[in-house]
DNA sequence: ACATCATGTTTACATCGTCAACATGAATCG
DNA sequence: CGATTCATGTTGACGATGTAAACATGATGT
């Protein structure tokens, strides 16, 4: 078998060698030319699939932050086994308690980026990186197509200042900003906005991400489940 | 005045310039040459004083890291007024209580960050970026000198995953832990680690500073210091 | 069979980080 | 004062990079 001119579906190649470069030389040395020589292919073929550097990135990130996605909607609809499993409910879609359900998210939210630890640079020094957190949050909904080829602008462009009001009920963020209503109705957290509620779960997690993938062994690793399960669960 | 062959103090002009090109075009596109070009000095002319780009990149994060370490100290020593300011209390050198100096001390953390955006991805960019946020904590105390000829791994060698225990109770860092010591204390988080009263101080802070940073307008700018402040407020 | 067109390849260029060889001039010492 | 030394700045070069233009190949549909 020859190695075939037409190298067919390079652009999934280039997007999951390129996922696997970024995790092993990290951003900063991200380089076309070398992902395409490991691909047995010549410089400037990425360049029939990707505008540029940038798009390529992008398209990462879209991959990597449409498992994201899954990762989050999946710890809140089957949950993966918190601490203390009692109750063996089969298929509870609706969480039964708006902070357990945060404790959850916030979990899969951390895990992700301890699995994923580049996932992290890639989400915050790409070009739109001012909206892209939110967009993230607003693309649990699904409004915005995971489809590859999108450039990152358009995901982006779906998430403004405003998506925390815009955004219906019944979508995924909607829920999450149920949840957070939730949360506020509680006495103690009764003077902050929703805006302040969110942004102060958010911030909690975001930061626990943060810090423990650059710091692995802060806590001890055997016990970190538990450790994240109960500061998770302290911030309500 | 001809512009004199030998530029007297290229050094500290690389790194403020440099530090300035770095808010402005971002880390990525930081580059030498430009930097050399904008001081009307020849390329190359930045390797008499730093032997790489990284060299040049870690002075700069020394030079940052102290106006941070400053940052901080100010806010314990000599409070910024808070939302609610009452008392005049001319040199209150220990704080009255514990939640009010942790209080005071995420604010200035988070305003640094909002004042210098850049300085973020600074910090997590940079080789030693697994021990520098620890780094960053355990040099509170001084103990690292800034001078900044000093490479980056001679102060990250000082914080290593056993900071958190080693070091003396009168460094600031130490006083840090004193703080998350009384918290603990309260009766709810008497069932966390200090290391996980520790982590979750710092990542709700540390969060809100990331989100922040990349949402100036998530929260209404001209409330945001009161915000944040019932924000830190409630994180105990 | 042939034309079309998506997909690879080659060549070329500007820019980048970095090094080696050289130039300059301020400081030191006779 | 004049010669020497040495830190500092310059020039030119090299290899690697991102990217565009011109060209090649071969799968596809008429």
């Amino acid at each position: 078998m020859k190695p075939s001119y037409h190298h067919k579906d390079l652009r999934k190649q280039l997007v999951s060698a390129g996922l696997r470069q970024l995790n092993r030389d990290g951003l900063v040395n991200f380089s076309m030319r070398r992902l395409a020589q490991d691909l047995g292919v010549s410089h400037a073929a990425a360049y029939r699939h990707f505008a540029s550097k940038e798009a390529l990135l992008a398209a990462i990130f879209l991959e990597t932050s449409a498992a994201f996605r899954a990762a989050l909607s999946a710890s809140l609809v089957q949950p993966p086994p918190l601490a203390n499993a009692s109750s063996a409910s089969s298929s509870a879609v609706a969480p039964p308690d708006a902070s357990v359900a945060l404790t959850r998210l916030g979990r899969a939210y951390v895990r992700f980026f301890l699995d994923n630890p580049e996932a992290l640079g890639l989400f915050s020094a790409l070009p739109e990186e001012q909206n892209l957190m939110l967009s993230l949050i607003a693309s649990l909904d699904g409004a915005v197509p995971a489809t590859a080829s999108a450039p990152l602008i358009e995901l982006a462009s779906h998430a403004g200042a405003d998506c925390f009001d815009s955004l219906p009920d019944d979508s995924a963020f909607g829920l999450l900003r149920g949840l957070v209503r939730a949360i506020r109705g509680q006495p103690a957290f009764r003077h902050l906005s929703e805006r302040e509620v969110m942004l102060g779960y958010w911030a909690k997690v975001h930061g626990l991400a943060s810090l423990l993938v650059t710091q692995k062994n802060f806590l001890p690793p055997d016990q970190l489940d538990a450790s994240l399960d109960r500061l998770l669960e302290t911030a309500f």
